[in-house]
Parts: structure tokens; sequence; C-alpha cells
DNA sequence: AATGAATGAGACTTCATTCAT
DNA sequence: GATGAATGAAGTCTCATTCAT
């Protein structure tokens, strides 16, 4: 499975550096040291690649992400969760660019779509107990997650855009952000 | 200049459509019942016309977006504009979806991205002003307008997904969690 | 007729320039600073101002070519005739360059073709002439023209293509070479 | 590299026979019976090609023309070498055509011009040779070549154009005229 | 007579995919 | 399983020519 993670993983670059009509699979066999052959062998098409890409770096995301233990405060776990997502995509600028660039390309199906669903739950579970707990605002919490997600998003991209070192500060200042948007004002 | 906009106007439905590489000049040509040539009279390449529609689109969107009084009371301007662009977004899904697709491709130039942050300076300014008088969190104003415009964005976005219907609940919510989200908190 | 002329000009040093199929019919009209329509008045299709450039340096040509008169000696007449040709075509490097590269293209129709045979007319007449008085290898006079002619545009184009500035010495030689080629050698 | 050569010929045969701007890759891939794409993979363009073949077709006559011992007399050398010449133009007529038609077309690079001119060495050595004992003409080396080749090339074109069967007369008259216009006349 | 925007056939070139080795 | 030369459909773009003004 060597060659599979060599292929993904360049594959990636390219396709984000270039954009996926100017990452031709030779280029992308050629920078992953493989034959042309080689990548049908692990994947059917391009679109596949480029989905299963997508899918790799989901789990992956999943598997890195922070799951704070469910009996702590709400607060807390939000901060957690939070700070460990956005470490998580400034650490990774690849993995982040690709998700950025390909998260509504019409090349997803709606199988690797529904996949890439699957990090939303824990945020999902956490804003309705926080709810309940009268913590959270009272409104739908799918446009809760939607803004905090869009909002964490444009953030980590500023952050690569602009070449700049995330630090303390900066983290702290996003949680605040991000919590006062959903928190219930006094 | 009829041609001109019309070709704009099919070559953005159907980029938005099927994709760029899926957009061939042919078939812009034929939805805009103009000859292939004439397109290439108004546009160097195929690229020079994505960035183009990308300017006219900003530039409409200037346009059309209220810019309130600077007389008014900061929370005021912040629900005037912050709504304008809800409803701008919600009106002309094409718009928004162009932007939202396009936002991140490595087609569009630098100078069309320029061009494009021109948007942002009436917020830009207006959260500057918030925080003189001591009302939006004493932090860089970029941060800010970036989760902002980022939660904006995701949240159209999924009205268009879901096809909600916008009323004015969910706008009222939108207005209340981003004017939390940068208000200093008491 | 002035645009004509102005068109045949601008014409003939783009195609030149960049080849044929390189030298578009809006750059020509845009180059001779008329509309593209107005090329179309005076030329059917490209091909047929290909084809009338050509016949237009053909006759400048002999209107320009010395033709020495009959009564003197041969070799006299032949250095004057040779010696005004080689100066045509040095001073005239555009009418020599489009020559050199249409001779063998297949645009040129047979009738261009014939009208431009018309200036080896002199040089037939002459060499048949000095066989007559034994001064001329009894061979086949076309051979020999070929030969002449040959070399003498193969010379002028080293001139034109290293830059080489004409004088008497050059000429001189020329001349030598060109006359011991086909006279009679004791 | 056998589908290479069966490329270079069956272009070189269209290119002559309609003129670069009327010999379409597809016609070329289609008489060489090879994908489109396979052309590409050995020349990088068309005029990489059309250069390509300039080559080929001059490397092949470095190969094929006879290079006399320089332990013989300079006018048997010059004899030997240009009887072979017009032998080897007569007997490939395909190629004679291609550098008689290319020979100055501006798609040729100054790279496959200087490849070109090394067929000229042994000529330039020759004469040059030949002026050292007082049988060559002292003047210009190169005037003489260009004379020498331009009128060879004429010959050879007339040969073909007019479809004329070479025999040992037109050879020994060409190999007079040619001897005679750089010898030192008596 | 002069113009030049419009046309669309056709040119060059790319690249996802196959398959014989 | 690995390879990469070969394929040819399909894309981008050009440009000779027309025609309404």
């Amino acid at each position: 499975m060597e060659k599979k993670k060599q292929i993904i993983e360049c594959a990636m670059k390219l396709l984000i550096k270039n954009g996926p009509q100017a990452a031709p699979m030779s280029a992308i066999s050629k920078e992953a040291g493989v034959g042309m052959g080689t990548i049908y062998n692990y994947f059917v098409t391009k679109e596949d690649l480029i989905n299963q890409i997508y899918v790799f770096i989901k789990s992956d995301q999943v598997k890195n992400i922070q799951h704070p233990l469910s009996h702590l405060p709400i607060k807390h776990q939000f901060d957690i969760y939070y700070e460990s997502l956005i470490q998580y995509f400034v650490d990774n600028p690849l993995y982040f660019q690709y998700l950025d660039q390909f998260h509504n390309a019409p090349v997803l199906t709606e199988k690797t779509r529904k996949h890439g669903n699957k990090s939303m739950s824990f945020i999902n579970d956490l804003l309705i107990c926080g709810q309940e707990q009268g913590l959270i605002k009272p409104i739908g919490v799918k446009e809760m997650i939607q803004f905090l997600n869009g909002g964490l998003m444009s953030f980590v991209r500023w952050i690569h855009y602009k070449n700049i070192q995330l630090n303390r500060m900066l983290i702290t200042n996003q949680l605040q952000i991000a919590w006062d948007a959903v928190k219930i004002n006094v």
C-alpha cells in the first residue's frame, strides 16, 4: 500500500497547485514515481482518485481531532474541539487546501460528501446539548454549524494565504468569537 | 456590448453547472447564441473569461449592497449592511455560486482578486469605527472580517443547497450570531 | 490605388517576416491601416493577394533591370545585366526575400509562374547569341540559366542574411564567377 | 523508433505536397498510420516536427555523400563530391524538395540551420586547399560556396520540375560549369 | 468604396485511459 | 502488480471571409 499513499499525497499536491484541469495523470504518475498504469490499479478513474483523496483526508481529520469527553463542561468541550480543529488545519496546509478547493466541486459524489459529513456529528451533538443546558442560542443547529464552520475555514484560509504564524492569541480570539456567536448573550 | 453581457451570463451559468473543465467554449457560444470567435473578440482566453465574470459580479455586488450612512449607530449600520449582503446573495444564486466556486480557484489572477477585495472596505471601516466606540472586540479587524464573511457565505450556501426559503427569522438569527461574534460581551 | 499599394507593401512585409501561415489578414489590414473588407475589394482571396504580390514584384523587377543594347559585346551586356540584377535584389531586400520564399510555394498559380518567367527572356536570348558567336558553352541554355539564377539568388541571400555591405569587389567577383561558369574555356 | 521514422517520412511527403499550412497533423497521423497523440510523443509541436525532419534529411545527406580522400587531386575530389551531391538529390526527390522548400522558411530555428551548415564543411575545406594550390580563385570561399550551392540546387530543381532523366552528359556539363566558375582561368 | 464585428470550420494540442510487455 | 507508449476524442483557439452599416 506504499504506492497508493504516495499517489494520494502527490496527486493532492498537484491538484491543489494547478487545479484539477491542469493536473494530468501523467504528471501525477511522474511526481509519485510510479507508472501511469499503477495509478489505475488503485483508482478506477481520475474522478475516483479525487474522491478517494477527499475521503482519505476526512478520515485522517476525524482520527486526529480531539473529541473531548462528554462529562466536561460544554464551553470546555467546545474550546478543546474547536482549537484542535484549527490546529489540525493549520498543521496540514495541503489537507486544508484540498478540502477547501474541492468541497463544492461537482466531481465529488454524493457518497463522498456523506462520508465527509460524519465529521460534523460531534459539534452537532455538542450544540444540542448546550441548548438543553440553556447555554446555546435556541435557533437551528444546522445554521449555527454552517456559520461556525464557514468562519473557521475562512480564518484558516487567511492564516495560510497571508502566511501568518498561528499563536495563542489568535487562537484565543477565534475561540472567543466562535463561542460568542452561538452562546446566549445575557 | 449586448453580446458581451450575453456571453458573461451564459458562461456563468454553464461554468457553475458543470465546472470549468466541463464547460467547453463551444457550449458557451451555443448557449449565448453567438459564434465561437465572438467570445474571443471580448475575452482573450477562457481564463480571461472566468476572471472577467468574477470582476463583473464583484462590481455588481458593490453597486447593489446598501452602504448605510455613517452617522447611524454602528449596530444599525451593521444590520443594514449585513442583511443587504445576505439578501443580495440569496436573490442572486448564480452570482453567489460563482463567487463561492471560484473564490479559491488558481485561475483567478492576483489582479482579479485585488478587485474583489474592494468590496471589503465598508465593513472594514465599520468595525474599526466600532472598536473606537468600544463596541467591537479589540482584536485584528482582518480576522473578524474573515470569520464573518466565511460564516455568511457558508450560511447562504446552506440556504441554496437545501433550497430553504429565506425568512425574517433566519435573517434575524444570522444578524444576531454575526453581531455577537464581534461585539464586546459585557 | 493608393490603398492597394499600401496593402501590397504591408502584406509583403508580414508574409516574409512571419510566413504565410502566421500572417493573418487581420494583421495585414492593421499594418496597412485599412479595414479588413478593403483588402477584399482588391484581392479575391488571400491566395490571390499572395499571387498578385508576386506579379507586382516581378513587374517591378522587369521595369528596373537594365537591358543593355544588343549591339554591345556579349560580355559587356552580360556584365551590365547581371550587375543590375544583383544591385536590384540587394537594394530591394523585401522584394528579394518575397521571391525567394514564394518561388516554390504551392500557392503560386501556373499563370503567376508564367508571368514570372518573362524576366528570363533577355538572358536566354543573350546566351544563345553568345553561343552563336562561340563564346558560350554549347550546352543547354536552360541548364545554364538555372545554374546562373540559382547561384545569383543564393549569393544575394547570403548578402542579406549575413548583413554584408555590397561593394565593387564583391560584384566584380560574382560577375567573374558567373561568366566563367558559362563561357567557353580556352 | 519505428514509429518516429514512419512519421517523419509521411509528414515530409504531405508537407511538400500541400505546403505546411495545408498539411494538418490529423492528416499526417492518418498517413503514418499512428494516433495523433503518438506524433506528440516524439515531436513537441508541429514546428518541432518540421525542424526535426530537416535535421533528419541533412544527417542522411552527410551520411550518403561521398567525401573523397584528401590525397586525390583537387579537381578529382571536386568532381566526385559534386557528382555524388547531384546524384543524391536526384535520387531522393522528396529530400531535395523538402530542403528546397524549407531552407528559407521562418519556422526553421537557428539551431536547425546550424546543424544544416555542417554539410558544407567538406567543400569549404576543399576550396581553401585548392586556393593554396593556386587552382581556385583567390576570393571569399563563402561567396563561392553560396554560388555553387545555389546553382546546384537550382539545376536539380529543374531536373525534377521538368521531369528530366539525368544522364552522363548533363552531369558532365554541370561539373564543367561549376568547376569553371570557381577555378582560376588562365 | 470602406469598415470591422461576427462567424464557424478546422487547426493544433492535451490527456484520461488502455494493454502488451 | 508494474510499466509507459500508444490512442483519439475533445478541448481551446485562429483566421479567412462576409455583410450590414
